[in-house]
DNA sequence: GCGCTTATCGCAC
DNA sequence: GTGCGATAAGCGC
């Protein structure tokens, strides 16, 4: 407990990614109703429900890794990628090598 | 084409 | 009340 709205509104968001995609941040962001894509970071930085909230299926809108637990580089965004990879998700050049498995929550609408 | 700066929202201290 | 954060977008060179 302790988790706010938005906060919980991220998790939330952030569950319904399926397992071999992942959203960015601007996405992410869009779909709390957030303009400010630091915001959810900053919820995923200090989620409390870590193995619950996959916030390593959050990448940059640009593709890339972006960060992981504190870290926008180091072994922790190594194991990210370890970890999507696990998933299906593949990366090359520190990219995602498959735009198409970006989740969309506009899809989920749909 | 690449790099740097500014803008923006929320959380924690 | 202030500072920081896992970004994003725009402008300049």
């Amino acid at each position: 407990m302790g988790d706010t709205e938005f906060q919980k509104r991220v998790y939330e968001a952030l569950m319904l990614v399926p397992r071999g995609y992942v959203t960015t941040y601007k996405a992410l962001a869009a779909a709390v109703g957030c303009g400010s894509p630091r915001a959810v970071g900053q919820a995923l930085k200090r989620n409390p429900y870590a193995p619950e909230v996959p916030c390593h299926r959050v990448i940059a809108s640009d593709l890339s890794i972006g960060g992981f637990q504190g870290a926008s580089a180091g072994a922790r965004i190594s194991k990210k990628q370890a970890m999507l990879e696990a998933e299906g998700v593949h990366f090359v050049d520190g990219r995602l090598s498959t735009p198409d498995q970006c989740f969309r929550f506009s899809d989920a609408s749909r």
